[in-house]
RNA sequence: CGGGAUGUGGCGCAAUUUGGUAGCGCACCUGUUUUGGGUACAGGGGGUUGCAGGUUCAAAUCCUGUCAUCCCGACCA
């Protein structure tokens, strides 16, 4: 039956709601199909329902494609496996936690690995057993301190989420290997824009990780990508690291004065004031090594703070940070911080006292604080830096003679034209709505969790674990923001809520039941029809209703009929053409 | 959590500066009209102005508090 307008449970808007700021977000409700519930929360009306189903409908086919199985978890969870794996604290506010009348801890599932993992362990105990892959596509919680863009940032959302489970490694990345695979297959066929970049594995234990990333500029990832066709998240960037300059024949350091230096951009006014340069060119933010203090606080609430010394024309890129120092939240030292550290001269530091020989940073320094370097200072390279003396800095430091780190640390900015890590060109940053994540956790959750199986030798061997997610209901934003117009909504063929759009425009009833006759004849052939069937509405309204709710292929009855034709409207192009009644339908197959 | 903005019929807004008892457009209902680009006319229903206090003869409007929402940032497997 074709989906007629005359009852269907729908109100378009005129005018774009006041809470929306992204066009995805204002095209969807003004369109009917969705409405907001509450922050981030969202109900479904048929239309979008409808969009919804399709979507799920290209991810089931390519999961059963892929060899997986689907099951169904719920969504309301007990409190004793998120436990067991540390996450009911380590999830933090993000978690929505509720009690029951017994006040017993239940949650709302952010997502599902721990009852995948217990699933497993349930009712396998054989590596025969072994590989296997099971997904659901489920609502998901997680309470996001601030949602955004209508069904870009929820705190309820469809995510399909998959996870494989082997006994090898080399099983984990064929599984791995065949749901990437599937996800490529996914995305084109919904037609999705997308790049699959490198993502930053650290924060969830794992080892490989690839975000699928549709570029956009309403994005909330940034990301880079190479001529070549490198591409990672900004945080997953290595820099690459210059070759070593000999040390032999460097100028020695020097500790110069330097008053009132506050900032970067004013030491290197004073240093080509007081001290030019030998070569005769200016000293430049690049030649000086800006040291950070950053505080680090384990998930068990220790405090340490590190020190990270990186040329001074770059920032610290807190996202970086983050991903290295990572599962340690990073902020900024404090000013108790300093008070509690006297041997850090604020606005001075560097990794050593030259004159008294003194080494100051690293564990092995003065002050035991962890030292890490950019990698960009590498041996022989020489820097303006702070002299840990007031009003003092040490020129023509010379990294392997006068100072040395504990280690690396990469958590400068990444900027526009640096170099791709495999050489493959300059970088450009772009933003991106990730839409894919492909994971490979290895053993953590089965470890955590006991999940072990029996090998060919007799012997308990922990389950290597992969985990897959596609943002659903994200999708669905997604297509929306990239296919759209002025006038409304043009959604991909396979995702349209409908095949076919067929507008009756006319008041004589022949109109009504030609209209009628093509929207069924379409069905039997296989076609989704919604029909605007209704009567005493002006063929304006109709028309424009049609636009904004975006079905690809319109089909107009009305006038035509006069000389026995039905326009074709293509929603996309614009282009209308006129086409006998007799062979409308076989022009729409 | 920091910064900014906003709360008035279902939706979008006005009236707030200068207190006088709430109005417009859309949507909805009835009738006539119109039917290939949001027809026209007439009639109609619907709001204790986010909430709680306070000032006042009188509060959407002034004061205090509070709650909520949106935007930017922080945060975000």
């Amino acid at each position: 039956m074709p989906i007629r307008l005359s009852t269907l449970f729908l109100r378009t808007l005129r005018e774009d709601p006041s809470d929306a700021e992204v066009t995805s977000h204002k095209l969807l409700v003004r369109a009917g199909y969705i409405r907001r519930a509450a922050p981030g929360v969202y109900t479904w009306l048929p239309l979008g329902l409808a969009v919804k189903a399709k979507i799920e409908q290209v991810v089931r086919e390519e999961m059963a494609a892929a060899g997986a199985q689907e099951v169904f978890f719920p969504a309301l969870l007990p409190r004793e496996p998120y436990e067991a794996t540390g996450r009911w604290t380590e999830y933090g506010d993000n978690l929505f936690r509720l009690q029951d009348r017994k006040k017993a801890d239940y949650l709302l599932a952010p997502t599902h690995e721990e009852m995948f993992t217990l699933l497993v362990k349930d009712l396998y105990t054989s590596y025969k057993d072994l590989p296997v892959c099971l997904y659901q596509i489920q609502n998901k919680y997680r309470d996001e301190a601030r949602p955004r863009a209508g069904l870009l940032r929820g705190r309820e959302f469809v995510m399909k989420d998959a996870y494989s489970f082997d006994l090898t490694d080399e099983g984990l990345v064929a599984s791995y290997q065949a749901q990437r695979d599937a996800y490529e297959r996914i995305f084109t066929r919904l037609g999705v824009d997308y790049v699959i970049v490198k993502a930053d594995a650290g924060a969830m234990g794992g080892s490989a990780s690839e975000e699928f990333l549709s570029p956009s500029p309403i994005g909330e990832d940034t990301f880079v990508r190479s001529p070549g066709g490198y591409a990672a998240n900004v945080e997953a960037v290595q820099t690459v690291a210059p070759a070593p300059l000999p040390i032999e024949g460097q100028p020695a350091a020097v500790v110069h004065p330097s008053p009132n230096t506050p900032t970067i951009a004013s030491l290197v006014d004073l240093a080509n004031a007081t001290v030019p340069r030998a070569d005769g060119r200016a000293w430049t933010a690049a030649d000086t090594l800006k040291n950070v203090v950053l505080a680090l606080t384990s998930p068990e609430g220790k405090r340490e703070l590190v020190v990270v010394g990186l040329p001074g024309d770059r920032e610290v890129d807190a996202k970086r940070a983050e991903a290295a120092f990572s599962p340690n939240d990073v902020e900024p030292a404090t000013e108790s911080d300093f008070e509690k550290n006297p041997g850090l001269v604020k606005g001075y530091i560097g990794p050593v006292k030259l004159d008294e020989g003194e080494q100051v940073l690293g564990l092995e320094g003065s002050t035991k604080i962890r030292y890490l370097l950019d990698p960009r200072v590498v041996d022989g390279t020489a820097w303006i830096t702070g002299a840990n003396i007031a009003e003092k800095h040490v020129f023509d430091l010379v990294k392997g003679r006068d100072f040395n780190a504990d280690g690396i640390a990469d958590i400068a900015e990444v900027r526009a034209g640096d170099e791709a890590p495999d050489g493959s060109g300059p970088l450009e940053l772009a933003r991106g709505i990730e839409i894919g994540h492909v994971f490979q956790l290895g053993r953590k959750y089965a470890e955590a969790l006991d999940l072990r199986v029996l090998d060919e030798n007799g012997k308990l061997q922990v389950v290597t674990m992969g985990s897959y997610g596609i943002g659903v209901t994200r999708l669905v934003s997604v297509l929306a923001e990239a296919n759209n117009d002025e006038k409304g909504l043009i959604w991909p063929e396979a995702v349209s809520p409908a095949d076919v759009y067929v507008v009756a425009a006319g008041k004589d009833d022949v109109v009504y039941e030609t209209a009628e006759r093509l929207a069924a004849e379409l069905e039997a052939a296989g076609k989704s029809v919604i029909l605007d069937d209704r009567q005493k509405v002006s063929p304006g309204v109709k028309f424009g209703d049609a636009e904004l709710i975006g079905v690809p292929k319109i089909v107009i009855v009305g006038r035509g009929l006069e000389t026995g034709e039905v326009d074709l409207w293509d929603r996309r192009s614009g282009e209308r053409r006129p086409v006998k009644v007799e062979s409308a339908v076989a022009e729409l197959l």
